[in-house]
DNA sequence: GCCAACGTTGGC
DNA sequence: GCCAACGTTGGC
């Protein structure tokens, strides 16, 4: 099963809002990038991502999980881009920082690393595994 | 708030 | 089809 990572700014929709969406989970619109929306697109439910908060925080803080898959976005006028369901997972006990990813050599090729800018990305399993231990999971 | 990196647009 | 100009993102 594939892992992803998706980003947010806490301040348009951060993760206590994605706690309060509760289990029925909300749409993730916005995407407007080929490269992550070929991420959406490979996405399939019941698949997790890390719940990233950028600029102002920036830390994984939790776990989101697909429950719906890609799907045409409405606030899309060129009607090429879409998304995805996600409802919150689990909480990371620790956010796991931006500085202690970077910190990790084993964490050197993630793409949030390399691609700072792509806001859906791929996850390796082994990746998955060691910040998953970084949010004290 | 600044600026580097990247993606997109548009003139040629 | 190339490339300069511009806009946006996101780390610092």
């Amino acid at each position: 099963m594939a892992h992803w990572l998706m980003k947010s700014e806490p301040s348009v929709w951060s993760w206590t809002q994605q706690v309060e969406a509760g289990a029925k989970g909300t749409f993730w619109n916005g995407v407007r990038n080929h490269q992550a929306k070929q991420c959406l697109m490979a996405m399939k439910k019941g698949e997790t991502a890390f719940f990233y908060h950028s600029n102002e925080e920036r830390a994984v803080v939790g776990i989101v999980e697909i429950i719906k898959t890609f799907y045409p976005d409405p606030t899309d006028e060129s009607g090429k881009f879409g998304m995805v369901d996600v409802r919150a997972k689990k909480p990371f006990k620790k956010p796991a920082p931006l500085t202690a990813i970077k910190g990790e050599t084993a964490l050197a090729k993630m793409v949030l690393v390399t691609n700072s800018r792509l806001s859906v990305q791929p996850v390796t399993d082994e990746e998955w595994r060691i910040v998953c231990a970084m949010g004290g999971l």
